[in-house]
DNA sequence: CGGGGGCTTGAGGCCACTCAACGATAGTGG
DNA sequence: CCACTATCGTTGAGTGGCCTCAAGCCCCCG
């Protein structure tokens, strides 16, 4: 449980490409590429913010650990995200691969020089930070007063919107990382996905449990309550 | 309990002062000032946001709502915080006067238009909402994953630092608040705060039992364990 | 075929919630 | 000055939702 595999986790230089970062004709920003193995350790909280990332496919997941162990999983960032966006000059969350996992990467000192002189990408920044500040509030509010149907619930509805294909969604992440990122025990996720299932709002298919189909969304909106 | 007192909240024009924003030696923007009575609302969730606002004086909750009622507060802002920054045009929360309250404010856009030319008023708006998506970052990982104690413990070394005047804090909120911002009961936080007087770890002083005495920050700090 | 990881399900326990009573204080009006 | 009321905080008793611990299943992989 707490055994930590080091591995090499300097990225090495591989293409170019766009991190939503260009103003225009401005893509002087150059980009490189990197993947990391599912369960690795991205980037670790404290550590000194060297890069800025774009998930180019797979899953992270970033999280707070207390002494103990306990977990709180804050994000999980997918196919298009960016993370690793940081003020100061450390990391506030671990960052590991949920799957395997490639990103895109810039300097993060590179990033700044850049929106010093160019008023949009320093707008694009703002607003990055706003969203996520954004998605910290709603998430406070599920973790502080919504029951463990209600929280599993709005979980699969952000999951809907953000990587159902053809009307069925692959969830990277176990029952653990889910049960982290909502404040609850792996058991009480499994349990809630099961009532839903009896309730013919959701299905499974595939060999792991991974794989849902959402049958009732009406009917599962019902249960994250509007605000 | 939903019945909603409204009374007139458009502010008058009454000051010229620092948001904190202005740029060496630009201090174009200019501020009036306001006064809240005890728990009226400053403005309210999805209202366009039309000014920013500092604390002058007195406390200001910030809360989102089920639509059953139940409320998470997100943050308390104290004498010299800023809060109703929004990156889009509506705000995500409903604010309101903990207590009697004065605050600075100055128009959205206007602050707008000032970021827009000047690069250190532009990020000293994006440190500020690093600062805020912070606290969130730090409170998601309260309210997921830890006891009772521990958030109490958490509550009162942050309000400690943030208020604490010759040893002494005078809590400006309710125990209904503060069960709110740590996702509790009332009851669950007055018991807490019970235990943690019988441990001799703080003491209450006047009347209402606000004003809070920690006699012992390290044991304190003990029940809200390190990251 | 044995072992391990991930998921589900059951049984029992505990922590926080619910409901309720009570005390203290402040404000109000007779 | 004293009811009377409203608000706020504390405390107790009992409940319940989620946690804990455990067993068992399935699938994959050696």
């Amino acid at each position: 449980m707490f055994v930590r595999i080091t591995t090499d986790r300097t990225p090495r230089p591989n293409s170019l490409s766009d991190l939503g970062m260009t103003s225009g004709s401005n893509s002087i920003v150059s980009l490189s590429e990197f993947t990391y193995k599912k369960g690795t350790e991205i980037f670790g909280e404290k550590e000194p913010a060297e890069y800025v990332y774009q998930v180019k496919c797979g899953a992270v997941r970033s999280y707070k650990l207390l002494s103990d162990g306990r977990r709180q999983i804050g994000a999980f960032h997918l196919a298009g995200d960016i993370f690793g966006l940081e003020n100061c000059g450390a990391h506030r969350f671990t960052a590991e691969a949920v799957v395997e996992t490639t990103v895109r990467l810039i300097r993060r000192q590179r990033l700044e020089q850049v929106a010093e002189t160019d008023a949009i990408v320093s707008r694009n920044l703002l607003s990055m930070t706003t969203s996520n500040l954004q998605h910290a509030e709603n998430h406070m509010l599920l973790l502080g007063r919504k029951t463990s149907l209600e929280k599993v619930a709005a979980f699969l509805l952000e999951m809907d919107g953000r990587l159902s294909a053809a009307g069925v969604m692959a969830l990277p992440m176990s029952r653990l990382d889910i049960a982290d990122y909502l404040g609850l025990r792996l058991e009480t996720v499994s349990r809630a996905l099961s009532r839903l299932h009896e309730a013919r709002i959701l299905d499974f298919i595939g060999h792991n449990q991974r794989e849902i189909v959402l049958l009732d969304r009406r009917r599962l909106a019902r249960f994250d309550l509007p605000s």
